[in-house]
DNA sequence: CAGGCCGGTCACCGGATGGTAACTAATTGA
DNA sequence: TCAATTAGTTACCATCCGGTGACCGGCCTG
């Protein structure tokens, strides 16, 4: 009996999630869309990241061609500018509908204990979204 | 100035990506889906998948509500089955979305040579698909 | 001329994630 | 009696991801 085989090192999904899956890009996606643009800004609405992991965030988004990195200007305080490309952007709309299905999940298949738990982390599903 | 801040702790699709971001959990939600629905079965599918790393994954997608672990004879040779939950299901749908979106991605965004390179590792998009 | 703002880099560290190999129980068939 | 099948468990190990704290250059303000 023969069987097709899968492997993880190439699988496509793994490969998105390798993308994506990084512990703050999808709070980084979902800030660059909504014009939180710039490193500065980044940083400031999440504080709990520290400066050289936001970096290495962005770098990797870059080079996975989902955000450009734009010099606005090289000297003075620098400015520097993050966008989603249009595949980011395309891919930010299959986010938000996973969204949906994980606040649905949550609400359907966990515990009222659980459900406590998240609010007390102040978890507002809703909101603090992505 | 004052920002609505976010923290990765309590971000939803962060939880999502720590139900299914697991490197062989796509891969084993495809394959249960598709009936390879016992442990030997997915064992083999996946031959580089240790028996441990099996067990852990499918506990936590079980966990997670996921999929189901029923236990058809629990004597003789054991026989145990998986199923996908209706969570599952509607998930593994997100996940296809996903899925084409990665291929359509790859293909726009990726070198030539990356292409290449995929193709070296056998990785035929379409069909090892998840 | 010290300190702040901007956008980083560098060396180092710790815990989670994934992986290996050996071992288990209970039953059937040769 | 020995091997094979089923579905795991256990102890141990290695790698990687994320995190901390210090430091950088250049400009502007007090």
């Amino acid at each position: 009996m023969e069987y097709r085989t899968y492997d993880a090192s190439v699988c496509v999904m793994t490969k998105i999630f390798a993308m994506i899956g990084g512990k703050w890009k999808p709070i980084i996606l979902y800030l660059i869309k909504n014009d939180i643009n710039r490193f500065g800004l980044l940083k400031r609405s999440m504080p709990k990241i520290s400066k050289k992991i936001l970096t290495e965030q962005l770098r990797e988004l870059e080079q996975d061609k989902l955000i450009t990195r734009e010099v606005i200007s090289a000297t003075y305080p620098q400015v520097i500018e993050y966008r989603l490309t249009e595949s980011g952007t395309s891919l930010r709309v299959l986010i938000d509908q996973m969204l949906d299905w994980g606040v649905n999940h949550f609400r359907n298949e966990y515990t009222e204990e659980m459900m406590r738990e998240f609010q007390n982390k102040k978890s507002v599903l809703e909101v603090s979204v992505s």
